[in-house]
DNA sequence: GGACTCACTTGGCGCGACGT
DNA sequence: ACGTCGCGCCAAGTGAGTCC
């Protein structure tokens, strides 16, 4: 659930439910109204856009809102009196929602839609709803207030987050603000689909971004679409087609720098020499069984949080079959 | 009464003007 | 040529005023 928290409980905030990237979204004015959404709905997670923690003394910014400065995210000061009413406020429902055993998060989703390529609503809330859909989110209203929307984002850091895909900037104080990490959304919702074992649509959206991609991204990229494609092929127990797939996969990554997007691609590579062994084992007959402990697993680089990793092949990643309905569900 | 606009709050940064 | 100063912009939110 994401809520996109006003000062005031005379003002609406906006509060966005979502499931597998299917949302809804309310709007809610009082403290108790808000949390009896939460009650109702009981998310796994609750991200709320609004700081909750204030700067050390008497400065307007917080070790975390620096961090963003310093990467060009503009942020305004907590240190006046709507955004210390916001605070406090933020501050007030994160204490409530735990003592009721709800995980509870800050998120900044001005600064998401920075890192997501997005436009921020002020500029452009018709661009912003677009983008949001284009990164898979379905059932945003096209009628949604942009408190509503700015909810949708801050459900969507929620949803990255429990998938693996965020980094912690620090607030110093054993807390901080959750964003999005900042490579290409389109290659981290493939990494997400690959260690959940699509690896048909890993390789779809790996390939969109590839398509507008230069080197060396061209080649990283080209060398992970092969290896979902190698992971396919060992899926069907065709060894020899694995086995030409990972000597292509090999001379792709071979040709890049030591680190891409967060990903460290000489490990990456020595994890492509032991899948090659493996498959090259069954393509000679020395063995009948393929382990799939043997996949290479794509890590990124300032993720805190860690996530589940499928080995074997989804069954329901099938291009044929419903994609439309699947993207939605599973990008 | 709801939707919208405007002014105001603090802090940092970029840019142009000016000084040495 | 380089350093410094000050202005304007902007970030997210409130609240008052205006219009329909």
């Amino acid at each position: 659930m994401g809520i996109d928290l006003s000062a005031s409980e005379r003002r609406d905030s906006g509060v966005c439910l979502m499931d597998n990237l299917r949302v809804r979204t309310f709007r809610a004015k009082r403290d108790e109204e808000i949390i009896a959404l939460v009650r109702k709905f009981r998310p796994k997670l609750v991200a709320i856009d609004a700081p909750l923690s204030l700067p050390l003394s008497n400065e307007g910014l917080r070790q975390c809102d620096r961090e963003l400065l310093k990467r060009g995210v503009r942020v305004f000061p907590v240190n006046f009196r709507a955004m210390k009413q916001l605070t406090e406020r933020g501050i007030r429902l994160k204490a409530l929602l735990e003592a009721e055993g709800f995980k509870v998060i800050e998120v900044f989703p001005g600064g998401a839609q920075d890192v997501l390529g997005l436009p921020r609503k002020r500029n452009n809330l018709a661009g912003l709803r677009e983008g949001l859909r284009q990164l898979g989110l379905r059932g945003v209203k096209p009628d949604a207030t942009h408190d509503e929307i700015d909810a949708v984002t801050a459900a969507y850091v929620g949803w990255l987050y429990l998938n693996g895909l965020v980094e912690l900037i620090s607030d110093g104080q054993g807390g901080g603000i959750v964003m999005p990490l900042p490579y290409p959304p389109k290659f981290v919702s493939g990494v997400s689909l690959y260690r959940k074992g699509f690896y048909w649509h890993a390789h779809e959206a790996w390939e969109e971004v590839w398509r507008e991609a230069d080197e060396p991204y061209r080649s990283f990229l080209k060398g992970l679409i092969q290896t979902a494609a190698a992971l396919i092929q060992c899926d069907r127990g065709k060894w020899k087609g694995a086995l030409n797939l990972i000597g292509r996969v090999q001379r792709y990554l071979s040709r890049c720098p030591p680190k891409l997007w967060g990903v460290d691609v000489v490990n990456l590579l020595a994890q492509v020499r032991t899948f090659h062994k493996e498959v090259s084992k069954l393509a000679e007959g020395r063995k009948t069984q393929f382990n799939w402990r043997v996949k290479p697993r794509i890590t990124l680089e300032g993720a805190t949080v860690p996530f589940k990793e499928r080995l074997r092949r989804s069954k329901t990643d099938l291009p044929e079959r419903q994609k439309g309905v699947m993207l939605a569900n599973h990008v």
